[in-house]
DNA sequence: ATAAATTTTTAGACAAAACTAAAAATAATA
DNA sequence: TATTATTTTTAGTTTTGTCTAAAAATTTAT
């Protein structure tokens, strides 16, 4: 698989975990920064190499081949962010792009070794589930902030959009994965929520609170 | 640049410092396993982009721009060689073909977040010298083991062949970077050596003297 | 149900990096 | 020096991945 291929079978995975059903042309562009027309080009191709099950107009799914190897990409972007946050002690908003150049290194043996030597972390720093090397994932039960019960103490387990200036909002307010979290109001009109984090009191949006997750 | 100018201007780099008037064009193509006619195309394009000094039919040498560039990638290439083996515990003989991929990954952070990870080490698995940062390289008197003088102890500090048959001989012999070796005899016939390494006597053929650096 | 808007695909073009075959320049040899 | 051999370059293709513009299919709205 070439890198383009690859990056191409990623965003198919990520969009088909929203909408099983089938991947519309448009949204892959959306992602992949390019054009309609060449993605149709594309999805032609790796229809042919079986890694796609595409009939025009239809929208695209995964095969189980391409299912495999889209979560053995997630593996290697979600491994190296572990590697760059713990070992290189790069922040957690400055890993994705690099990772991004990373997931396309080949070897297999690499990518074990790699896994072993961080102690075959479950999740990234994001709070991702990490596939192990026979693809399978960790399921957890979390749930948006925004969901969450009111006088219950919960843990912060992940975000959903893992932008840097999101990222580094949180980073602000000394929020980290780990951190209790506890909702002790929301306000009706927005849904403001007011919350207790590691024995401090903070106020925090509705677009927040929809971005991180707890358990 | 792309990964194939990278890859060119590495090659050349590698090639210049054996012969510094000028690089051929078949030379280059043996190096990168290609067409000399792909070679030409690819010089005009370095030299477009002021990377090479190129005049057809004249052979091809790097601008200062095009040295500078060289050195940084031979610096990630070395530098992720020390990662697999000191941190993932690859064998000398693996990990020259991994890196070769590495080496293209573009952040300077993520280059430099390394270096310092690996303890600004000075020498590569192979006992290569590691550019720094700026580009500046260690300079080291070593002799290759067939010009070494009788009775006089060296130390082993890096292969000349870095192809996976002679490490693994190495490692069948037990000689690895930092043994203490001494010529005892030389036959004058063949050039083949008896030394002592770690006070093991052993019989090296002059081939294998060709290719082992001691210092 | 028809028309309008949107999405998707096709057609044709382009740049990068490779190739083959042939021409041109340089180097080696008689 | 003239001839031959080798090296290097040019000319013309190919493949991959992209693009624009236009056509076709599908979806939404009237
Ligand atoms: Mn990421
Ligand atoms: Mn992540
Ligand atoms: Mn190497
Ligand atoms: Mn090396």
């Amino acid at each position: 698989m070439t890198i383009s291929e690859e990056n191409y079978i990623k965003v198919i995975y990520h969009l088909s975990l929203v909408s099983p059903k089938g991947v519309n042309t448009n949204a892959i562009a959306g992602m992949l920064d390019t054009k309609a027309s060449s993605v149709t080009d594309m999805l032609k191709k790796l229809s042919d190499k079986e890694l796609v099950s595409y009939q025009k107009y239809q929208g695209v799914t995964l095969t189980e081949s391409g299912f495999q190897s889209a979560k053995m990409i997630v593996r290697k972007h979600r491994l190296w962010e572990v590697f760059l946050v713990e070992k290189l002690n790069f922040a957690w908003d400055e890993v994705h792009e690099i990772a991004e150049e990373l997931e396309h290194i080949k070897s297999e043996a690499l990518i074990n070794k790699l896994d072993e030597f961080l102690e075959f972390p479950d999740f990234d720093p994001h709070g991702d589930p990490i596939p192990n090397a026979n693809g399978e994932i960790k399921k957890v039960n979390k749930l948006l902030l925004s969901e969450a019960a009111l006088n219950t103490e919960y843990k912060c387990v992940g975000v959903k959009d893992s932008s840097s200036d999101f990222l580094k909002y949180l980073d602000k307010q000394k929020i980290a994965l780990g951190s209790k979290i506890k909702v002790k109001e929301k306000e009706s009109f927005d849904d403001t929520l007011l919350v207790e984090i590691d024995s401090r009191e903070l106020t925090l949006s509705n677009k927040i609170a929809n971005n991180l997750y707890v358990k």
